[in-house]
DNA sequence: GCACGAACATGCACTCTATGCAACTTCTTT
DNA sequence: AAAGAAGTTGCATAGAGTGCATGTTCGTGC
């Protein structure tokens, strides 16, 4: 078990992954998800196909990689809030994490084009959102009362604000960018919980 | 545009469609949805794998068809619900169309299993209830006070809703069907709508 | 009852994703 | 400089999915 794996080689590897998804994120912006075959992602960024899988499972993966580090971000963040916090709010605050990532508009929307304009990559999408549940939801139970079916309600919370996001995220490639994602974020959230 | 194929046409091909899908549901239940190839199911069912893909779409297809039927039965019981009933009353009594379904507790937790041990029907599975939007939303919509943002607040409703639907089910699976799967979805939705 | 045409079933060839394996190269460490 | 680990690659192979061409079945009009 050699668990130190040399941090030049981990960094590295890190660096390479996400040359390689940009790589790929770029060739399908252009041609298109399905047209676009993982050889030809290997040939542009200069590797074999082989290797292009040694670092992601999947063709989709090569797509979706990003999404599985924002979840990591958005539940690190929700867990700094104070734990007086509105759960709500904490839960707005944490995804504020993503206007944090360094990536233009342009470059923002046309990865949310291909990522909705593809069935695969939709569902993979949402998947992979549906997964932030399991980071976030064991933080929001600990902060709610005693309950009998906590682990159901913080769940369901979790979900319900993920989906709040993906909603919003919707609307915000719809109208082109041309809208605030967190103004969106919010009217989503306030036509959930609004009594009424 | 010959839009009418013949009524017995249409209907041996609803129920051959069935029976491949029930076949195939049996095969997943047994051997695991990614160790049955696509061949095995054809021969079980008797017919050849060509065949089985003029029904299907895809493989995933296969164990995953009876979730849009099941979207439009829900969009139409909400159809049928008066206009003034309040949202989330309307949504809770189209979602109970699932108990008319005629299925077995054990048969319907199979199913579960199958579809939520999988990563890729997982996605699958979220991605085709996420489709359920996309019938229900234009009808909450229907239902909503004017304002700029009506559209984005039907959907963040609809997709909430469901989110809660699926939160429950999924808690349904793991409590192995030891509880009842709408006591649980009040329970979800209470969480996210309760203020506090 | 029969013949026609549409819908259906199937086999075949082919593309593409994905994985295991073995050989080879390149780094890291001592 | 040598050992060993990590990384790269080609090759072989399985399985999903598609287009096409052929044969079969079945409903319909005569």
């Amino acid at each position: 078990m050699s668990s130190t794996v040399s941090p030049i080689r981990a960094q590295t590897r890190v660096v390479v992954r996400s040359l390689l998804a940009r790589t790929a994120l770029d060739l399908f912006a252009i041609k298109g998800y399905d047209e676009t075959t993982v050889e030809e992602v290997a040939v542009a960024a200069g590797v074999s196909r082989r290797t292009l899988f040694n670092y992601f499972r999947s063709k989709e993966d090569l797509a979706l990689s990003s999404l599985s580090e924002q979840g990591e971000l958005i539940a690190a963040r929700f867990g700094e809030r104070p734990a007086d916090e509105d759960l709500w709010t904490s839960l707005r605050m944490a995804f504020h994490v993503l206007d944090e990532i360094e990536i233009s508009a342009e470059e923002r929307l046309a990865m949310a084009t291909v990522m909705f304009g593809n069935e695969s990559l939709r569902a993979g999408h949402a998947e992979k959102q549906a997964r932030w549940q399991d980071l976030i939801a064991p933080l929001i139970e600990a902060r709610l009362p005693d309950s009998e079916r906590r682990r159901l309600e913080a769940r369901a919370i979790a979900a319900a604000a993920i989906t709040c996001l993906q909603t919003a995220w919707e609307e915000w490639v719809r109208l082109r960018g041309q809208a605030e994602l967190f103004e969106l974020y919010d009217a989503a959230v306030l036509a959930v919980r609004d009594q009424g």
